[in-house]
DNA sequence: CTGAAAGCGCTAACAT
DNA sequence: ATGTTAGCGCTTTCAG
């Protein structure tokens, strides 16, 4: 298979240095000599096969076939400066909430032969920087993040690494670059809207600790003061958890919150888990939802709809920020000028029973 | 910046072709000029300080922040032969089963400067050969997959390429490398165990239709003919969904159960996720958990322990399944000689409220 | 401890 | 339509 391999062995007059010699695997070379075509002709095949009449595809398919060949793409990238790897991160692999969005641009990417490459944020900024600067120093054709970029350092560094950069799950008026995301602010103030247009008068939240679910949180709580609910912030009972927060986390916040003897018959709770778990929690004691108690989450994971009572939440289509943001790097590398920037998708309240 | 690069500039006496140049972006030579000192003096710094005097790989390390140097890791995997890029394929990036073997893994791995490559491989082997061999062309030093190779070509080229394999989430007589898993057989007779000893007398089934679902029933179905539960399995009460099932489908599988009028008291549902729906639709029914329906899962999602009743499942820890793969690797990569290629992790009863 | 040379396997640019 | 040449940016090998 590759005893083909003897360039340069009886020439190098100059001395028998024995500099390394190649890894051993078949290589486009090989193939080009059993073809019996250039190098470049088997390069062409791989990649722009309709440049070539059809007979000497079939016949260099054939000698691709009989040595087994499979490229190497690291050197492929090396020389055309294009890596068909995008880069995705996301605050936590373990957390539901951007599994569709990961699903969705896996997808995308691979129709158009892309690989991704996955990388775990964390919530918090620490080392931000250092995570993009080995995630740049792998050439990806595009980075996908699923938040907004924090620190100043980074954004540089992404900037001028050239590559196309989409920012999602947030917006951001200083986007490094291409935005798919949604207000989570307007969000927030459209939950407490339907909390109060469901009759709710005392209503009260259950959040998150990360920078989103505050500003979630904020959206509530500017509604709900300009709407009279409330004086202010200290007037809600809240419960905050730490993200991301699994279910259990959800019922225990609504034990805590009854715990305090504060009245309250509606909750906003920051990502459908918490909602989830308060549902759980609330028929374990009794406590009628919608009657007594009304519950909206945030997300609209699959489950909600089949929870019982249904839950009433913010759906998020994770899938479509995913197809976009894939789109707009596939787009971005076939040349084509992107208009918008900046998409926003919006949210949709869907009203189901807990609400 | 960039305004030092001059090699060849008034050379190449031959002619004046103007082959193409570099990317203009920064590179070692760059440093390695600024630095005063041999590119590969630079590349020591990066890859191996302790080889290289204090004072230089401070002096060099001041030239590379200077020029915001970010190496080019395309060219270094080139040249090394090694990527630090380890694939990972999961059937459905949406499932949450290999979550943590997935957040243990990303882990595991970037604590020794290795990144992941994600594929969805899906549950059939439609083109598994295909994704395998695009995977392969990217020259990652490790392939985990969370599944057995299904076919001969695949498992063929996978050895071919002589990258370090890890199957785990199963296991097998052949595997192609390294291995690390459980058997679903043995958790589903343990299952079957279970149920009859908490005095269960007509069990059912709610099952997937993936392999390693059939296994699991496969193990159960025997257990309980075995003991005489049984004759065989068109006695038992099944309802089989398609893979990936959402909760709804537990819900509903569990309406189309007692639908059919056949009374069972115990039913194995072949993931928490199953298992989730099925508690929620017997509480909807009134149906009480465990007295008059023992419910057992599988998987030991995070949920299962909040969920009321809390639910009684099958443990797998995908959290060790993830470290101990990316660990193989690793050790492989240092050429650490693996003794034992296959581990298997087991699984664990885990008895709580619904059986 | 440091540097020069060679080459990793491929594609872009140019020439035919 | 196909081949030739140079070079992508780095690391390995070898020599000082």
């Amino acid at each position: 298979m590759s005893q083909d391999r003897q360039k340069l062995s009886s020439g190098n007059l100059v001395s028998n240095k024995r500099y390394r010699r190649g890894s051993g695997r078949t290589t486009l070379a090989d193939v080009a000599k059993v073809a019996g075509v250039s190098a470049q002709t088997v390069s062409r095949v791989l990649n722009n096969p309709q440049a070539v009449p059809p007979p000497t595809v079939l016949h260099v398919r054939a000698a691709i076939e009989q040595l087994r060949y499979v490229p190497n793409r690291i050197a492929g990238s090396l020389a055309s400066g294009r890596s068909k790897l995008v880069a995705a991160l996301v605050p936590a692999i373990a957390s539901p909430v951007f599994l569709q969005t990961l699903e969705a641009l896996t997808q995308v990417l691979a129709r158009s032969g892309y690989q991704l490459m996955l990388g775990e944020s964390g919530y918090d900024d620490a080392d931000e920087v250092q995570l993009l600067e080995n995630i740049i120093s792998r050439g990806p054709d595009g980075i996908v993040l699923t938040r907004v970029v924090q620190s100043e350092l980074a954004r540089q560094r992404l900037s001028n690494s050239g590559i196309p950069v989409v920012e999602t799950w947030d917006l951001t008026d200083r986007p490094v670059d291409m935005l798919v995301g949604f207000s989570h602010e307007r969000a927030g103030e459209a939950v407490a809207d339907l909390l109060i247009s469901r009759g709710v008068r005392r209503p009260a939240l259950i959040t998150g600790n990360d920078p989103r679910a505050r500003r979630r949180r904020d959206g509530y709580v500017r509604r709900l003061v300009a709407r009279g609910m409330l004086r202010d912030i200290d007037e809600l009972p809240v419960a905050e958890v730490s993200t991301p927060a699994p279910m259990g986390h959800g019922r225990r916040a609504l034990q805590a919150l009854l715990a305090r003897g504060v009245d309250f018959d509606g909750v906003f709770c920051s990502t459908d888990m918490l909602a989830l778990g308060a549902l759980i929690e609330a028929r374990d004691r009794n406590i009628q939802v919608p009657e007594r108690l009304a519950v909206v989450g945030f997300g609209d994971l699959v489950v909600a709809a089949d929870t019982s009572p249904a839950l009433t939440t913010v759906r998020i289509d994770g899938y479509k920020m995913g197809t976009l943001a894939g789109q707009c790097i596939i787009d971005r590398a076939s040349g084509v000028q992107i208009v918008d920037k900046t998409v926003d998708i919006g949210f949709e309240l869907v009203i189901r029973d807990s609400a």
